[in-house]
DNA sequence: TGTATTACCTTTTTATTCGAGGTATGGTGA
DNA sequence: TCACCATACCTCGAATAAAAAGGTAATACA
């Protein structure tokens, strides 16, 4: 089961969660637009993958949610623990690793 | 069907395959070993990644093989087609645009 | 009133990667 | 000569995870 590569992509999601609740506390409808405007319009995750992946994070004390009254309608906010950013910067680590090794893989062609 | 993202990391076993046949022919057993060095061990694709993926993209016309006898050894050497060249460039195109959404996304951190 | 938007959520499908296994040849060294 | 390792091909099955689709409900607005 030992892992040789870091999961590829995968984790990315995770990593964009945890890297926008770093800056502040969101809720998940919000995240939805708010990683496809900070990336530019380059990643759209919909909610079939954000709402999981909260749910996981925060059951392993990545995240800690609270349940807010806005208007009538409830949103419930996540926040990072020290736990979620440790494995911030672990994702981070492994994503700068992948993306230099493929970067370099890819700057190897004999010419433009 | 119509996809907004790019798929992830999916593909880039595809693109990192297609990249190094760019630059010369090679086969299947070289790839393991040639994509291990180039992405400074970042990347380790083992033979049930490599052998299907270059399968399909035969299969495909992105690449032709043919068979060679080294010393009474069978190797099935690849090379890109012109198709193959034309596949690579949108994939480059994708991973470029991820890695850069995700590269903006990471560089929003408030402070270092 | 009805339609779009906000806001939550789950389930199903699909793709892909990974690991494990399976065959066969040639070289090396004990 | 026999065993073992490296080379070289390959396939299959399990696990994962991302994406799409669907499902509820409330509010805003036209």
């Amino acid at each position: 089961m030992a892992r040789t590569n870091p999961p590829f992509m995968s984790g990315v999601p995770e990593m964009l969660l945890l890297q926008q609740l770093k800056r502040k506390e969101m809720y998940g409808y919000e995240l939805v637009r708010s990683i496809r405007q900070v990336t530019g319009e380059a990643i759209s995750l919909g909610e079939g993958v954000i709402y999981p992946v909260l749910h996981s994070l925060e059951r392993n004390g990545a995240l800690k949610a609270r349940r807010k009254q806005v208007g009538g309608r409830t949103r419930v906010y996540y926040s990072l623990t020290s736990k979620g950013d440790k494995r911030l910067k672990v994702l981070q680590g492994e994503w700068q690793r992948v993306q230099s090794g493929i970067t370099a893989a890819l700057g190897e062609t004999g010419s433009a």
